[in-house]
DNA sequence: CTCTTTTTAGAACATGTGTTTGACATAACC
DNA sequence: GGTTATGTCAAACACATGTTCTAAAAAGAG
């Protein structure tokens, strides 16, 4: 195999785009594949044999997914085809679930949807590695965070002095704000009638995650 | 077998609905149709013709769309599914443009579009006819409405005594706690540094709608 | 039971469509 | 020039798959 000219707009690249724009279209038009001789058409070639040179290219550099022998059964292979499932309003928005009751000794984490779900913008939270529990509890009313409302929580392990975090003591999570006292670790409620919790990274103390937001539809 | 009766047709029913299920699960699965034959193994059918028989019912139901002749061609026809257009969630899910900020004499309530928008759930507004300001000042700190944080108002003309509202003064529009004082309505910041504004409402003095929901999304 | 209608089946038919083969043109290269 | 690689084409081929026809089987109706 010789040196093919990298640097120059060969031809062929030019008609394998044109065939791969034309089934992109022909799909998003029709919601069904082209056949072989529409492509003919759609692309501007004479011949079905070059089509199927060019699929099968395609193919290869993983663009489509090609079936050989079936009747219009080109699929896309980009981002995500997408049909008939749950699809979010725009690439930016995630469907957060909540997933628990959190604070003051309620059970918490068990099953995987408590219920209700709300939408974010991922752009917002900076992450979709997010989920969203339900305070219950005014421990942390100085940080203005109170009973009713639904925290965001991006998971992570650790976190930094200061802020405020998701965290499983034995059976009970709770929200508090991380920080230290004589340098040792300690979890610290934001209202003078709670004391702050001796706080050890082990197995039955665990870092849910950091708080990055707050929904609130109890406003009173 | 299972005798039925509920009307007219019983048999037949059964195979249009495995048949209408076994199209919807192929295409669901493989992003592309099913043939004849491929549905006369999936729906338990031994003929290509009943397949055919049915396809043409459902086409004339309105559930598929079945171009004869073509290959692999059937398309659902169910809740519109125009790719890439800007569709809810969920039926329940409603965006609100955030259109101003508020509060210590800012524009307001110009542009019908702040910049970014954010979505939450029908169900827990309790109304589509809500819309979004960003927070700017401290005046509601206690009430637990921080600088930054979004409001999500509904519009209404009047509110009750202890709302907490949205409203247009002049120019400015504000967050406060609407009450009286001496019989006199009043707006009431929720910060001992500010005071007590005296509310007529008129043109000058105007009710937006109230506040039902908070997003924030700077937590410290 | 007999007659009618509905549902399914089987097979034959028709054709849309994927696939292959070889040829022609053009360009690149020695 | 001759040689080789590349892009395209036309035609022929193979067959998966849509379509139709006729009839058997099943279900109701009387």
């Amino acid at each position: 195999m010789s040196t093919t000219p990298l640097n120059s707009e060969s031809k062929s690249a030019k008609s394998i785009e044109r065939v791969y724009k034309y089934v992109q279209k022909y799909i998003h038009d029709n919601a069904l594949s082209p056949s072989v001789r529409d492509i003919c058409a759609g692309a501007g070639l004479k011949s079905t044999s070059s089509v199927h040179t060019y699929l099968r290219r395609l193919d290869e550099m993983g663009l489509i997914e090609y079936r050989p022998g079936m009747r219009r059964a080109i699929i896309l292979k980009n981002s995500a085809e997408g049909s008939s499932e749950e699809e979010p309003v725009s690439a930016d928005v995630v469907k957060l679930n909540c997933i628990g009751k959190i604070t003051a000794g309620q059970p918490i984490y068990a099953h995987e949807d408590y219920g209700d779900s709300q939408y974010v913008n991922k752009s917002i939270i900076g992450s979709d590695e997010c989920f969203m529990l339900k305070v219950s509890g005014s421990s942390m009313i100085n940080a203005h965070i109170l009973d009713g409302d639904y925290i965001i929580v991006r998971k992570q392990n650790t976190c930094d002095e200061g802020d405020i975090i998701a965290a499983l003591i034995g059976e009970e999570a709770t929200v508090k704000r991380y920080g230290k006292l004589n340098g040792k670790p300690y979890l610290f409620p934001e209202n003078e009638l709670y004391s702050p919790i001796p706080f050890f990274d082990t197995e039955e103390c665990k870092i849910l995650g950091k708080v990055v937001g707050l929904h609130r539809y109890n406003i009173n």
